[in-house]
DNA sequence: TTAAATTTGAAACGTTCATTTCATTTAAAA
DNA sequence: TTTTAAATGAAATGAACGTTTCAAATTTAA
């Protein structure tokens, strides 16, 4: 009976993440998500509620896709060093890729909007959270297997390396050279050895 | 024979800092500013000339009131270790402070514009300029003191401070646990002991 | 083939945006 | 006291904002 949706909405979600990473959310306009979308207005609050919700959802597709960039990467390592390597150096890899200088978008919305919109807040909130258990579960089998040290808790170690991460991404905006930045890698690691 | 300014210059900058750092700067009307600053439009437009001119005069308000404060702390002092240590307390200190949790603000104008507009692109790359060079300035202090180790090149180290400053800074944004951020703070350190 | 429901396109909604205009007020130098 | 130019206030500018409306087109199941 109804017509059903003629568009892609990995794509869609795919563009529209492409235009609001590069100009943030207050700095996207409904026009720019028109033009990067090839919707129409209608179809784009037909099927995804209003720019917010729009967002939201662009938010968790990016995420997903990284999330599933980085597992693919994590199974090849073989113990705790290496998954903890692995998780930086693409990292490294994106920003050195990011051509448009445009950081992580994870971060970049929690700076322009986690004090000031509830559901950022929460979205971002649950993001950490993820991410630092993740690494505290590297962590701590990176410590019962002895590679790594025992100095801190797992707990802390993953606060550690989540903060190092968000500020290696904020570095990379500015300061692409890939020296640099692997030398800033191994000097993030080197307190866990 | 013209009247002169009524208004304290200073005073409109700290008013105009506090909206652009609450909101971001695409998410600050002329009218916040008007409201934050009591400022008639026209005397805002009179004096600072945009909004985008108004906001790099606050951003260079806001880093001349912290380099001050950081200053001031930082001459007491005895070496390297503690001025380290000073800054990265202040840094804290900011944070838990920070009850509307926004964050530093030169590192979210970063995030939201430097790569959409070249005098904030600018500005930031002054600021990291000049705050890797004071950093590693104090590194190399406390290495020629043999306080701080050598396994990285005071530069290096320099980079890695500023980066984990950044990183603070974000982290910050959602965890105010006093705890977790000077263990935080302590791992950071440790590498260069 | 018909009926149903949704996508689509184009236009319009009222609001807010940054900025400008201009007449009035003000205060300092002549 | 007069002159002068900037500060001020209030209103208006046109463009852009996010969102809604609605008729037309479309496609699928009955």
């Amino acid at each position: 009976m109804p017509k059903s949706e003629t568009f892609n909405r990995n794509e869609v979600l795919q563009n529209a993440a492409l235009i609001f990473h590069k100009k943030g959310y207050n700095g996207t306009s409904m026009q720019d998500l028109v033009d990067a979308t090839s919707l129409n207005r209608s179809s784009i609050y037909n099927s995804f509620g209003s720019k917010l919700t729009m967002f939201l959802k662009v938010l968790s597709y990016y995420q997903t896709n990284l999330d599933h960039n980085f597992s693919k990467e994590l199974v090849k390592s073989y113990n705790a060093k290496e998954s903890i390597e692995t998780i930086f150096n693409l990292h490294v890899e994106e920003i050195i890729n990011d051509d448009d200088r445009k950081g992580c978008m994870i971060v970049n919305c929690k700076s322009e909007m986690a004090n000031q919109e509830p559901s950022i807040k929460s979205f971002t909130e649950k993001n950490q959270d993820k991410m630092i258990a993740s690494l505290e579960d590297i962590v701590s089998k990176g410590q019962m297997e002895k590679i790594f040290n025992q100095d801190q808790t797992a707990y802390q170690y993953a606060l550690y390396l989540f903060s190092s991460i968000q500020g290696l991404r904020m570095t990379g905006i500015l300061n692409k050279n890939e020296e640099d930045l692997q030398h800033l890698v191994s000097t993030i690691l080197k307190v866990l050895y």
